[in-house]
DNA sequence: TGATTATATAAGCATATACTTATATTAATG
DNA sequence: CATTAATATAAGTATATGCTTATATAATCA
């Protein structure tokens, strides 16, 4: 891993938006309808964004039928987790969303 | 520490030359001309690097007569330490430096 | 005090980024 | 097989970023 890859991933993280979405899959595995919805964003926002972290290999995806499943990856990062650490909590804000009604259930 | 204070030192991070700054600042505090020596860029555009630094707190400075000498902090961040140990080490570059006779002694 | 050295700041410009709206792709379903 | 739902991509635009050159500030020194 290089400086330009590491610079990279730097700048990835360094929006607030992706930062909300890593700290969301911090709880578990969300696809793009369900972050639009807690986020109150536009979708094709939230995909620009997710493929920001998907490039950069922060996040890896899993598709179920017409769902794409995004959830954490950055495993090439050694100081993925640390940064992890400092995200806050957002277990409400997913309760929220399956209260709404909104959470996508499928397997 | 909020998610916007996250972000902006994402940012910070997320430019080649800061990260080589920062590489270079792990080794030893140097001061802005010694920088220009090692990275060949211009003096405000290393000014201006340092600057964005400071502002994130990821570098403090000491006023030495003349010169103001730049070392690490970054104290405010959980994950910094983790983010330094992924940095190249540049000795061989303060090497040169001193080599070229160019290194700034003070004190 | 005037010149020199180190550093900071300002203004200008080209490129990058984060959004918008519109459209394309892909899978499920009736 | 046409429609719907989820997602991706494209094009346009406003703002941010990283450089440049020019100038200002601050400390030293002759």
């Amino acid at each position: 891993m290089n400086l330009e890859q590491i610079a990279e991933c730097h700048k990835s993280l360094g929006d607030k938006t992706r930062l909300r979405i890593l700290s969301l899959l911090k709880v578990e595995e969300l696809c793009v309808c369900e972050l639009v919805e807690i986020l109150q964003m536009t979708q094709p926002a939230i995909s620009q964004h997710i493929r920001k972290l998907k490039n950069t290999k922060l996040v890896k995806e899993r598709r179920q039928g017409q769902w794409i499943f995004y959830s954490l990856d950055g495993s090439i990062y050694p100081f993925f987790q640390s940064i992890l650490d400092t995200l806050p909590d957002m277990k409400n804000e997913i309760e929220e969303l399956k209260k709404s009604g909104r959470k996508v259930f499928c397997n």
